[in-house]
DNA sequence: TGAAATGTTGGGGCG
DNA sequence: ACGCCCCAACATTTC
């Protein structure tokens, strides 16, 4: 509720609201859902409840088709004007537009701070390149503290219409590690900027360690309208202006820059919907794919024999979330080490992120593969083994989620094999029995990776 | 928000 | 004192 555009909008101009969310199965149904990602939103929706209970309103869910349970509703209760915030992913755009044809919905601000079709370059062209993009926003784009919508005081709502149930999360949605709703998210927020650790005066430093707590974890909420990105946006700049000292000026300006990765990402599939389906980049499109199932399948358990892959699977597998640079390492690991087609590491991980969204997932395996805008260029291959010893120096993210690793001695924990049969004995660990040998070798597959992209650049010129 | 290969430099050991 | 080699350490180039 708080800095909610379309909500401020509908107060000031309705003497009452109905707050509704509606359940659609193209969503919850969709092979593509996560269970967690579920038990997250149906977890947030319970909480927002209470939260509008505490204004006077309460929350009304109706189920089914957007078009028609909206459609219903306005004829249940005569409203004259539907509000929302925008979401531009192209299955919201179109199911919109649907909505609009036959009702009068209006969309107000959105789910991200800039309207896609807002940062643009001099001659109307989109920015395809991420630095130039990340200048033109931040001179766009400023915010006071005042400029943000406070939290309504009372919300008038009329008793008496109908609404369903909302969802009860099944199966291990209780070991949710990041609580859903509102104030949570605030709590967050807050704390990574102004708590003890000064989370956002250290990012440069820790954002990229795997086994602290480095990152402000903020992106569920943001993913689910939780958390207004404008807030975040603003908490950032402030902190930006509030610090002399250059160290904490440069982690809170990579911070804000990640944010606006964000933003550069649901702008590129704004304007470019296809990369849902294929490579951004027309000369990549043809690489053979190995796509072997028994790999893939090692690589979805954590049971790839490369501890730093294997332990990030598992946080995933086991809480919905992944640390940023887990996730660039395995993604690294499956398209480069393994030939596996992007698009199967980005439904996976769609449909095991609670902050899963098409729009930062997209770009970040296309970035990932070097077949998107503005690229990682894709002869860097990411090395498993050095990834690990820099980002987990002492291996204890590697135990958390590895205990068949857990006696392994930290010179060997980053790459098992090496161990000798001797100590394999002392630490417990068989490697081929208690933890797998490697499937695939490092070198190996480098050369492979390189030699493949390259035939395929040299194809499409012909 | 790479890694590996290759090139360069400079200190120290040594005959 | 000198030249030579070795090899970290760092820099640059290549994939």
């Amino acid at each position: 509720m708080s800095d909610n555009q379309a909500l401020t909008e509908t107060i000031s101009s309705a003497k009452s609201v109905i707050p509704v969310f509606v359940l659609d199965p193209k969503l919850i149904d969709s092979p593509n859902a996560s269970h967690k990602r579920l038990a997250f939103l149906y977890k947030g929706l319970a909480q927002l409840d209470a939260d509008l209970q505490e204004k006077g309103s309460k929350l009304i869910i109706r189920q089914g088709n957007p078009k028609e349970a909206l459609s219903n509703l306005v004829k249940d209760s005569g409203a004259k004007q539907l509000y929302a915030e925008a979401d531009f992913s192209p299955y919201a755009r179109t199911r919109d537009v649907e909505v609009a044809r036959d009702l009068p919905l209006k969309l107000v601000g959105g789910s991200c701070v800039s309207h896609p079709e807002s940062v643009l370059k001099k001659d109307g062209e989109t920015y395809k390149v991420f630095t130039p993009f990340m200048r033109a926003w931040k001179s766009l784009y400023q915010f006071q503290t005042e400029q943000l919508l406070p939290v309504p005081e009372h919300i008038h709502t009329p008793k008496g219409i109908a609404s369903e149930e909302i969802p009860v999360p099944t199966g291990l949605s209780s070991s949710l590690l990041i609580q859903p709703g509102e104030k949570p998210a605030n709590n967050r927020l807050h704390d990574f900027i102004s708590g003890e650790l000064r989370g956002i005066y250290q990012y440069s430093d820790t954002r990229n360690l795997m086994d602290i707590r480095g990152t402000a974890q903020i992106s569920p909420y943001l993913r689910f309208g939780m958390l207004s990105a404008r807030l975040c946006v603003s908490a950032a700049q402030q902190a930006l202006q509030h610090t002399p000292d250059d160290h904490s000026k440069r982690s809170a300006e990579i911070w804000l820059n990640e944010l606006i990765w964000r933003e550069f990402f649901i702008s590129i599939l704004y304007h470019y919907p296809s990369v849902l389906q294929q490579s951004f980049r027309e000369e990549l499109r043809a690489i053979p794919w190995r796509n072997d199932l028994s790999e893939f399948s090692a690589w979805c358990d954590g049971r790839t024999g490369y501890p730093i892959i294997d332990a990030a699977m598992r946080q995933l597998l086991n809480t919905g979330w992944m640390h940023n640079r887990g996730r660039m390492i395995v993604a690294s690991f499956l398209v480069k080490h393994l030939l596996i087609d992007w698009r199967w590491g980005e439904k996976f991980f769609m449909q095991h992120l609670i902050d899963g969204d098409p729009a930062a997932n997209n770009g970040g395996w296309q970035w990932t593969a070097g077949t998107g805008t503005d690229a990682a260029t894709y002869f860097r291959v990411f090395n498993p083994i050095l990834q690990s010893k820099k980002f987990d120096p002492h291996g204890n993210f590697i135990r958390k989620w590895i205990p068949e690793l857990s006696g392994v001695p930290g010179k060997y924990l980053h790459e098992p094999w090496k161990m000798p049969k001797g100590i394999q004995r002392q630490s417990g660990c068989n490697i081929g029995r208690d933890y797998p040998l490697p499937i695939v070798d490092h070198r190996f597959a480098r050369e492979r990776v390189l030699e493949v992209y390259n035939r395929a650049k040299k194809v499409y010129q012909q």
